[in-house]
DNA sequence: CGGTTAAATAACTACCTAGTTAAATATGCC
DNA sequence: GGCATATTTAACTAGGTAGTTATTTAACCG
């Protein structure tokens, strides 16, 4: 994998344990045996996907006693979301008409273009 | 990797060289060749970062002869973005004194609650 | 038809991921 | 010290990814 932030970040949420783990911890810190309890997985298992998390800096670990309390880092997340902020005309545009016009017209030019 | 469409979007945008091309092809509709024109890689590559980002939605290839033009589709961002909207509050609380204090409670009442 | 251009596929390498079970480590408690 | 609990590490398997070069397919052009 790549080693840019946010190739981290992205690949971090490419999976949808993870995403359930970032799900808890926005209700709170907790345990790593608390965050494992929804999953059918082993705790290795679960300790990887927090090993991907924190490497991708979306969450922190402390120490309580024997207890790994894991806590939300939403830094990532803010950028991811203002990475794709620079899409959202794409999908707030109307595919109406007039864009599908001038697509059509962007591809007759090139095509236009290479027959001289 | 997972099956689910969020899983799938994030994973295709978890490398630089896919993002750029996305970049690209906010700008317009475009072929293989001139995609793959900015990067020191070789057309395969470039062939199949098209195959990942089409497999997650992100783009859709037509046919112009010989071209293979390719074009975004932006509902898979779109997605993408409304997930991590839902995290917005925790980037944009400020991490003061209060929010803290709170965690710290938190923290302490998980102790307390073992304790008895 | 033959040559040229655009793009995809095949076959291969190297490495990363997501899971497993078994063993090791860290800490609190008596 | 020794047991119990929480978590990580080790070693392994199966499968995916990102790249390469060589080959093949598709379409236009003369």
């Amino acid at each position: 994998m790549s080693t840019d932030p946010l190739s981290h970040t992205f690949a971090a949420l490419s999976d949808p344990t993870r995403r359930a783990i970032l799900a808890r911890l926005a209700l709170g810190e907790t345990s790593v045996t608390e965050l494992a309890q929804p999953f059918e997985m082993s705790m290795p298992a679960i300790s990887k996907h927090l090993k991907v998390l924190e490497r991708a800096g979306l969450i922190v670990r402390g120490r309580d006693a024997q207890w790994r309390p894991c806590r939300l880092k939403p830094q990532p997340l803010k950028d991811a979301a203002q990475w794709l902020e620079h899409y959202r005309r794409f999908w707030e545009q109307s595919f109406d008409r007039l864009e599908e016009y001038l697509r059509q017209m962007q591809a007759k030019e090139r095509k236009d273009a290479r027959k001289k």
